[in-house]
RNA sequence: GUGGGUAUGGCGCAGUUGGUUAGCGCGCCAGGUUGUGGCCCUGGAGGCCGUGGGUUCGAGUCCCACUAUCCACCCCA
């Protein structure tokens, strides 16, 4: 393999044809979080080990298996972010902010690390916009934060994605359950695939959604998590879902969604697409009302959810979103002759200082060449500064998108384009 | 970690039952107009055919291994 000329595995570069659908996604994202009262937080790309151990929970894939951990310098096991949570619920603490007013709302655009075999919609390095939610344990919480999340996707054009929504209740509803669930499966045992008898003690939820035929068959009957929430949790389900009839929000209660980070408490939700590949799920969150407590703090109701930008912009681009054009140039000025350059050079700046996007020639090439790259960049103007027409103080101002030309004064020139570009906005 | 597909110039692809200098489209550069884009024409640059072995007189073409990549399982965003 040449190590010098690939990026490593399951890494992306985002080339500049396309940075700037992304720098779209983001900057709406947080002029949106803005509408909603999250203002950014940025944590450290590393955190130390232990946080994540503690945080999303020993057992769990991502922590046992997908986890970039290193040893520093210094001899401290530190771990790249596989996720965006701990880190915020971390800085909450450390600096006291869980003690300031609540709620407490903050979002946050990171990378995010984890060790996996690369696939559509799933990269080793991937991007999160994330948005936490500290202090409110009501479901007028949650549902605001759904309909956040739908704001989101409303804003950007996105369509085609389905939200659902489930309660895994709290510790104390989910062993109840467990233990149901794990009975009703113990007398369908030899119906079961190898692996899902193997879940079915760790993790007996996974079993319900086993792609397997068989095992489908098995598990028809099975008990419902639902069914056995204890009364507040079950209320704060039924709570949920008014505030979302109420909003308008439309929703599927799915007893399949189970994340699998371990802070998760009552609702947990996904907005989910059928038009990117396996990996459909563009949003995944929930409540997390043991975390705070978990890491130190005093208990503190939370919720939060992240969004895979990977997947945001596939989604978009399935959509048929309508991505601002990203050109390069607003008029490009062809020089010709050493005096023709020069003005060239020298009005770039002015027309720069005047907020024109503006771009001469850097390569000696000739004015044929010059109006070719012009054209390829898609600038919506050119100007020919000759001899002529710097004798005369003018050039000739070309619309590349009609071909019409006419004579123009070099004097205030930049006034002159700026004028232009505004008339064609409208 | 487990499966399956694919690996030929920057990108997308052809390369017939293995046989002389590996092609095409797009892109790139230059010229066709002593000073001007988009169409067209001409020319040019650019590839040890993923890597390493093997079979053969001879391999891009067959076999094996490795690596990468894509898709799926798993998991998650």
């Amino acid at each position: 393999m040449a190590v010098l000329t690939s990026a490593p595995r399951g890494t992306q570069d985002l080339l500049p044809d396309i940075s700037g659908k992304w720098r779209f996604a983001e900057e709406k994202l947080l002029e949106t979080a803005a509408l909603y009262g999250f203002r950014e937080i940025r944590t450290p790309v590393f955190e130390h080990t232990e946080l994540f151990q503690r945080g999303v929970g020993d057992t769990t894939d991502v922590v046992q298996k997908e986890m970039y951990t290193f040893q520093d310098k210094g001899g401290r096991s530190v771990t790249l972010r596989p996720e965006g949570t701990a880190g915020v619920v971390r800085a909450a603490l450390q600096h006291g902010l869980l003690g300031g007013a609540l709620p407490l709302r903050c979002c946050y655009l990171i990378p995010c690390f984890r060790y996996e075999k690369p696939q559509a919609g799933r990269l080793r390095e991937f991007h999160q916009f994330g948005a936490e939610v500290f202090g409110p344990s009501s479901p007028d919480a949650d549902a605001e934060l759904i309909a956040f999340c739908a704001a989101l996707f409303e804003r950007l054009g996105i369509t085609g994605l389905s939200l659902h929504i489930n309660s895994i209740g709290c510790p104390a509803c989910r062993r109840r359950y467990h233990e149901a669930l794990r009975a009703f499966l113990a007398e369908r045992a030899d119906r079961l695939c190898g692996t899902c008898r193997e879940r079915m003690e760790k993790n007996p939820m996974r079993v319900l959604d086993c792609k397997s035929p068989v095992c489908q068959e098995a598990v028809t009957g099975a008990p419902v998590m639902l069914d056995y929430l204890c009364e507040e949790c079950a209320g704060h389900f039924s709570g949920l879902r008014e505030r979302l009839d109420m909003l308008g929000i439309a929703y599927t209660v799915d007893p399949k969604i189970v994340r699998g980070l371990d802070y998760y408490t009552k609702t947990v939700f996904e907005f989910v697409s059928g038009a990117i590949g396996a990996q459909g799920t563009v949003l995944g969150g929930g409540r997390y009302d043991g975390l705070v407590e978990e890491l130190g703090g005093s208990p503190t109701p939370a919720l939060g959810f992240a969004m895979g930008i990977e997947r945001l912009v596939m989604q978009m681009e399935s959509s048929g979103c309508a991505f601002p054009e990203d050109r390069l140039y607003d008029i490009y000025l062809a020089g010709m002759g050493g005096a023709g350059r020069r003005e060239a050079l020298r009005l770039c700046g002015d027309l720069r200082q005047e907020g024109v996007r503006a771009g001469c020639d850097c390569m000696d090439r000739s004015v044929k060449a010059q109006m070719k790259y012009a054209d390829k960049t898609g600038a919506l103007y050119a100007a020919v500064l000759g001899e002529s027409e710097l004798e005369a103080g003018e050039c000739t101002l070309k619309s590349l998108r009609g071909g019409e030309a006419r004579t123009v004064r070099l004097e205030g020139l930049a006034d002159t384009v700026r004028t232009l570009l505004d008339e064609n906005k409208n």
